[in-house]
DNA sequence: AAAAAATTCAACCGCCATGTC
DNA sequence: TGACATGGCGGTTGAATTTTT
């Protein structure tokens, strides 16, 4: 039920404040203090109800709220709290003087959700988003991913090209439909693509390295001479080696040879890695349901509605079902000039 | 240059806690 | 004790602005 206004607000203004009225509230409240906020406007010559003269004096007018751009310590502040007190913005507030609830609250949420998302840290529990860095090291390699698992047979050319078309589904989308065909066909099991999944790994090394944390530096690291060095700030990751299973090379890790694929196989099964970097995170597939086929995983993970689909009746397998779809769903952004 | 999309943030809304009678 | 008023909070909206196409 809609909540009716109460009596002294009904006729009163909305919207954005006029400066004459700011003006209004500044010499009331500097002369008497606010007092009874619901007695203020009409003391005040305010049309305004009381909530909305509170809610203008403390969050604009208040002569102590500070402004500009947060500083980095008050950014990181706001995440140190934010991860102890979680949406509590009044009392967040109460730890950075001169900002405001609302404020703070704005600036989370346009600002800070997404820079730890960048970070791969889930703004809600503060811990790393282990799927994020997956996300990543296949984003990175989507191209030549492809280009090895079609070498390799394990998907059409015009399924490639679905996947790598820009506007057909989002990125993410696109990178879980490999991730499930990644797991469907386990890489680790195809020599060929095994090597050549490898190297493109290794030869990421030096451009994963800049990134001190996540997933591609467990990965990476045990390629390299030295046990690699786990970001503290990601504990839950792990080290993603089975136990005993490190042998220490001289290798450069993008020359890699059979017997360090052998060693180092378990790192291209993306059902280990789930395992290993995501215990407490739901992984890109719902792997809780029984008996999937190929279409129904690639479906679920392509967010593509099953109705869209359901006319399909030309295709002879799965994949091709859904190649055919999303040829047609090219088809109406243009497909061959894009791919020109 | 213009249109569309994305982003920002001031302000609003509804709910809840507390105070008062 | 219960009804009502008030203040405060967090979630959400939407106009204004900025960025992208």
């Amino acid at each position: 039920m809609a909540r009716s206004p109460s009596r002294n607000e009904i006729g009163r203004k909305k919207g954005p404040w006029t400066p004459e009225e700011d003006q209004k509230l500044i010499d009331y409240i500097q002369k008497h203090g606010h007092g009874s906020w619901m007695a203020l406007p009409s003391h005040a010559g305010l049309n305004r109800c009381g909530k909305s003269c509170r809610l203008r004096w403390n969050n604009y007018l208040r002569p102590d709220i500070k402004r500009g751009k947060f500083s980095d310590d008050e950014e990181q502040l706001i995440i140190n709290l934010h991860s102890v007190l979680g949406n509590k913005w009044s009392k967040i507030a109460t730890r950075l003087p001169g900002r405001t609830d609302n404020e703070i609250k704005n600036f989370w949420n346009t600002h800070l959700t997404k820079k730890l998302l960048q970070k791969g840290i889930d703004p809600v529990t503060h811990r790393p988003r282990t799927d994020y860095h997956l996300e990543q090291l296949l984003a990175a390699n989507l191209p030549q991913l492809l280009a090895a698992a079609r070498l390799s047979n394990l998907i059409s050319p015009s399924f490639e090209n679905a996947l790598s078309f820009p506007s057909s589904a989002t990125q993410l989308a696109k990178i879980q439909l490999l991730h499930t065909l990644m797991r469907a066909n386990n890489l680790n099991s195809n020599p060929t693509l095994g090597l050549q999944a490898l190297n493109l790994l290794g030869s990421t090394h030096n451009n994963l390295n800049s990134q001190p944390e996540g997933l591609a530096n467990g990965i990476i690291g045990s390629f390299s001479p030295n046990p690699p060095q786990m970001n503290p700030n990601f504990p839950n990751i792990g080290d993603p080696r089975p136990p005993n299973a490190y042998q220490p090379t001289n290798s450069q890790p993008t020359l890699l040879s059979n017997d360090i694929i052998s060693t180092n196989a378990h790192l291209l099964d993306t059902s280990y890695l789930i395992n290993k970097t995501s215990s407490s995170l739901p992984s890109l597939v719902d792997l809780s349901l029984p008996n999937h086929s190929d279409v129904h995983q690639v479906i679920m993970a392509s967010k593509i509605n099953t109705s869209d689909i359901s006319n399909v009746s030309s295709a002879s397998n799965a994949f091709d079902a859904l190649v055919e779809f999303m040829d047609d769903e090219a088809s109406n952004f243009n497909w061959n000039d894009v791919l020109k």
